[in-house]
Parts: C-alpha cells; structure tokens; sequence
DNA sequence: TGTACATCAGTGAACGCGCGTTCACTGATGTAC
DNA sequence: TGTACATCAGTGAACGCGCGTTCACTGATGTAC
C-alpha cells in the first residue's frame, strides 16, 4: 500500500513537470512562430526570450541551439499541414476521387494561406546555414501520401504518354511502390506532375508572383485543379 | 574650336568617372550576390563593404539603402533570367514549338542550377519586411513573354476544357491579350499550367523537395516538361 | 591655359541597437531512504 | 512521515561578435571662366 501510494505521488510530481515542460516548449514554439512573420527563417532567440518574459539563456533548457528550434518548427510545419490533408481527404466519400483530389487540394492551400510564414520556411527557399535533420524529410512525406492513397484508388490503366527514361523510371517506381503498388507508373508521373502543379501554384500565389495577374484566385485554382484531376484520370465514379 | 574641345574634354571627363562609378555598382553587386550565397536574404551591408575593401558608409554613395541594393539585385535576376530564356529559344527554329518550349525549361532550370541564390530571391519566400517595387514586377514578365511567343504560334483550337469561372476568366482573357491575343483562353489555362509547373519543378528540386525521391533529375524533368508540352498543345510541327 | 570653385569618393567615429552561446549561481521542486 | 540529497528552471553577467545609418571631414578629380 505505502509502496503503491508513494509511487502514484512520484508519477504525479513526474508528469506535472514533465506537463508543465511541455506547456513551455508549446509557448517558446507558438511565440517563436509569431516571430516568422516578422523575421522570416531568420528568427532571433532573445527576441522570443523577450516576449516570453525570459532571460535569453533560458532557452537553452528547452532546446540546445537556434537550429534546433528551427528543427521543432519544421516538424511543427510539416505535420499539421498533413493532418489537415488527411482530415479533409477523409470527410470526402470514398468512391468521389475528384472530391478526394480537390479536397487535398484545398486543404493544401487553405493551410497555406493561413499559414503563410509557417508554409514558406517549408516550401520556400532554403535556410541559409540550416540543415534539415532526417526526421524532416519524413514529415514532409505525409501530405504526398494521401494522394498516393487516392492514386490507389483510381483508374488502373496506363496512359499514352512515352516511357520515362531509364533513370528517371526507377526513381518513379520506387515511389510507385511504396505509395500506391498497383497504379501504372505512367500514371504515377503524371500523379507527381499535378502534386508540383499544386505546390507551383500555391508558392506563386504566396510569394506575389500572381501579382498583378491572376486576382480571382480561388476560381483560377480550383479551375486549374481540376484541370489536374482530369490530366491525371482522378475522375468521378470511377473506382 | 576652344568650346567643342572643352566640350569632348568634358564628355571624356564626365564619362570616365561615370564608367568608374558604374563599374563600382558592378562590383558591389557582384559582391552582394556571392553573399546571398550564406546570407540568403539576409544580405549585411557592412559584409560588402569588407569584402570591397571599404568603409561601410561608402556604401552609401552608391545605395541610398540595403533595400535599393536588394531591388538591383533583384531586377539583375530577373533580366539576366530573361535574357538567356529568350536567347535559348530564338535559336531553335521558329516552327518546332515543342523544342522552343523545351528551350524556354532547360533555359529556366539551366539558370537556377547556376545562380541558385538569385534564382531563391526571386522566386522563393518574399524577403521578411522587404516591399518589392514596382519596377521588379515588370522585369519579372520578362521569361512568360517568351512562352506567349510560343503559344501564339501554336494551335488556334480550343481545347475541351470547361470554360473558366467568371472572374478567372477575365484575369486570363486579360493576360491573354497582352501574350498571344490569337490564341483561345482555355489554351492559356493550360499554358499557364504548364509555367507554374515548370516553375513547381524547379522550386521542389532547388528547395530539396526532391531529396530521397527522384535522383534522376535532368531526365525527370525532361520527361515532365514534354509532358506538359503535349498537354498545351505545343507539338513539333503545328503551326 | 591657369586658377578658383564645386562635386564627388571615401574615411573614421559614433549612435543605438542587435545576436547566439557559456557559465557559475540561486532557489524551488522532486526523489530515495 | 521527515530529512538529506539530486534535479531542474531560471538568473544575470559576460564573451565576442554583428548590424544599418548618419555625419563632419579630407583629398582627389572635374568644371567654368
């Protein structure tokens, strides 16, 4: 009984702090965030101290360098925006494979719009003097994944386009596997055409280069989306 | 005869210290740009001036600020880019559109492979608290030029595509008078389509998108490109 | 042609800031017996 | 249950840097008469 007492008190003490850690780190992170609007991927750690209402050094007992938050923002980038994907994808019913693209879709540049400084330091250029850690290259597979799934689902013939070169074909293929076994890899590189596609076009909005240009942009999106949908065969009905 | 002397004495004079004073500008640029190299962005006045060998504020005789270096830097990215899209495509004879096209992408992805820094300046995450003036937006059209070129030459059919929602329409009608005026709308859907992706392309590879996924890239992205170019319509031969 | 004057390039010091990271420390909280 | 000890969060000072921009200045070069 003492025993047993003493040690749910010990497991109390130990996850109160361990919650009140992890409440800290949420907070550095959220204000951290904040401070990409402002500063880009060039984000200042004093100046989060500062808003937290801490001492610089401070910091250090939540993350051991610059880089490291960075790290913690990526992943923090990454995996909501595939949470979202996945979400939307999976409200739409199965057998409508063009709702199913236009929802990934959507989810995708909804995110983004929201998020813009959050979408840039990931799809953007590159943080000079940063280098991504594995673990984020396997975060930023989630999103692509739900297409392959609604890839897997879709027609399984293959196109008429060429066959892709040698090299190229491999690379395709292996992909191909692990995302959606059985669809033809011609299918599969028109597939990869429309997911750039849709990055391309959310990146050119973010980034001002529809500036003067396409101002209707949630009819030019949608409009061009689907356009995707039907260059790939993610059609309606088919199953 | 005293004054026209005077007067060529004066030009030499007044030439020479303006060919001094723009190769100054050329240098500081030159300098500048190495720097986006490790700095991004983020480009440090006082980091040109020493590699210039010269005090900071000399700086200022020829910038009035860090933001009018990054303009220049900016539309000497964006002409240069141009310039070697248009010289790549003039030299493929006029009535084999799908090799113009595939100049005009080897051209884009040839100079970002080259100038990666300058290439993330301007088609990467807007530079934080930077506002771009006017003048870049204009520099920027320089390359889509080129690709109107191309599609006006191309195929006067419509293709099947669903028309273009209201606003949309008229975004795309609009830039579409200004580009290829002979050339149906939902033709310039899908050319634009096929720029963004381009552009997609380009961005995934320079910004790692494409790390541990394809490997192959040169033989990837031809593959992709004449995939869009059969998309458009932009076949060998049409005229 | 020679001379007085104006323009311009570059200096050096200063202003008022900013940064990441380390380190010895205090005081509170949790742990083991 | 109470007490000695260990862990941990946060402090404050320091190190050794960096930055953009202004300003009065020197000295060289160009201009006007």
């Amino acid at each position: 009984m003492k025993t047993e007492h003493a040690t749910i008190l010990r497991m109390k003490a130990t996850t109160l702090r361990a919650r009140v850690r992890a409440e800290m780190i949420d907070e550095i992170k959220t204000i951290a965030r904040r401070h990409l609007a402002t500063d880009g991927a060039n984000l200042s750690l004093r100046a989060v101290a500062r808003d937290l209402g801490v001492v610089s050094s401070a910091i250090y007992r939540y993350f051991a360098s610059r880089d490291e938050l960075l790290t913690a923002l990526i992943l923090d980038a990454y995996n909501p925006l595939g949470a979202c994907v996945e979400k939307a994808e999976s409200a739409v019913p199965r057998e409508d494979l063009t709702k199913r693209w236009m929802a990934v879709c959507n989810a995708v540049r909804g995110w983004a719009l929201t998020h813009p400084h959050e979408y840039a330091l990931i799809y953007g250029s590159p943080v000079p003097g940063y280098q991504a850690p594995q673990e984020t290259v396997v975060a930023a597979t989630r999103a692509v994944r739900v297409l392959g799934a609604i890839l897997q689902d879709g027609p399984k013939q293959p196109n008429d386009d060429p066959p892709l070169p040698a090299g190229a074909a491999e690379d395709v293929h292996r992909l191909n596997a692990a995302l959606s076994p059985d669809v033809p890899d011609s299918v599969i590189a028109r597939g990869l055409s429309a997911w750039v596609t849709l990055f391309g076009h959310v990146s050119f909005e973010l980034f001002g280069q529809l500036q003067n240009t396409i101002e209707h942009r949630d009819a030019f999106f949608e409009h061009q989306m689907l356009a995707q949908a039907r260059y790939v065969g993610i059609t309606a009905g088919v199953t």
